[in-house]
DNA sequence: AAATGTGTACTTGTATACATCTATACATTG
DNA sequence: CAATGTATAGATGTATACAAGTACACATTT
């Protein structure tokens, strides 16, 4: 994720490998990792695996623990809530600089992912694709590569805890209704209205998710 | 700067003397990093040193070319903005959430700090010390993990401009003033207030950062 | 029986050896 | 002479061997 250009090493492919088995709860929250046997698995030797293991504990995706070990993160409800707070900080400072430097080209883009996002809002799957590819897009046109990178980090790290949500239909009709006042606030160049109808969106969405992780509990740990 | 509990590790002690010579542009941006000479420098072995550079990379201290070689990175009037922009709204959304958070004994805090800050606004390194505190009390109140973390490593990042900048004895002043704003607002729990001070107040050393790089000039790459 | 010592199995951390890849200089060719 | 091919020195990437540290079980002692 830090790097701009990936590599074809072969630390880069159990990263990605490893990164995945985290991400989709395959490796469980708290389980311990083994160097020997998890290089035995994958095929590699400990070097390439260890610098794999480095490179996910700096992104938080695994922990030290202060013996020595490492393990995957427990999931947290206080976490998530961080975890959303930033990214709204985030969407928001996207949202407010992406009102300085749309062009109106841009901005027709904007229009048409709006698009397909009304026409794909029975579907649970595509419509949060689209609403994910409308947060990129703002975020490749507000062009702060920092913020780009955080948010980025913040999304894998919410990852981990989507398999708890569950997203209603409800709730995917207010947050296209959100996407079109923001995408307004943006063709219409108003800073402060943009920034803050991205952050308020991404506050209701971590209500719902609490909402939803709260009902259902999270995994033992 | 990931790790909670920094271990007594080689690597550890590698991690720390490079990341001192990147903020000190002891290593110059631009240079690059060859690790035999490194290691046989830092008398380690390339595994440690290696753990040590992988660990940079990904906070974004070193960087990778896509032909394999580690360069320190080049300083870039339009990163240094960006960096400025993504603060602001970490330390905004710091100060919004120290509103909720805060005790008594928080503020009493705060205010002891802003006095030491006042008595020493006459001394550059002093001010800006207490400036720093400020800050992280308000980080710590804040109570998100998440945005302390993120605020920390772009501070590294800003820590290799600061070699540019002379702040004057008025920008002192004014941020002197700001942080009594601020920090009345954090009193008297107004979150949107203190949200917008503190933003405004990054803005503004922002403009002030680039109005002192934009005359000296950055290092030649 | 509880607490403490101790040994052993095993893990992590580091050094070194080896393989692969990159860059530069030089030769060759059009 | 420009452009391309090639050889070679030296860098990075990976595997393996070794050293140091940790945890758990078991024995010993009070």
């Amino acid at each position: 994720m830090a790097d701009t250009q990936p590599r074809n090493t072969g630390a880069y492919l159990v990263y990605s490998e490893l990164k995945r088995r985290i991400l989709s709860l395959e490796l469980k929250p708290g389980e311990r990792i083994y160097e020997p046997a998890m290089a035995a698995a994958l095929q590699v030797s400990r070097t390439p695996l260890r610098e794999a293991i480095r490179r996910l504990i700096s992104e938080s995706l695994l922990e030290q623990q202060a013996t020595g070990g490492v393990v995957v993160p427990p999931l947290d409800e206080q976490v998530i809530s961080e975890l959303y707070d930033v990214r709204a900080a985030l969407e928001s400072l996207m949202a407010r600089e992406a009102c300085a430097r749309a062009t109106p080209a841009d901005i027709e883009e904007l229009h048409g992912i709006l698009e397909r996002n009304a026409a794909m809002v029975g579907f649970a799957e595509e419509a949060m694709k689209y609403g994910v590819t409308l947060h990129a897009a703002i975020a490749r046109i507000a062009g702060n590569s920092w913020a780009r990178r955080f948010h980025d980090q913040i999304s894998s790290q919410v990852e981990r805890y989507r398999h708890f949500t569950n997203n209603s239909p409800d709730r995917r009709e207010e947050a296209l209704a959100d996407h079109r006042v923001l995408v307004e606030a943006i063709a219409s160049k108003e800073p402060d209205k943009a920034a803050k109808i991205a952050f308020d969106h991404v506050i209701a969405a971590r209500d719902e998710t609490l909402r939803a992780i709260a009902g259902q509990g999270l995994v033992a740990e």
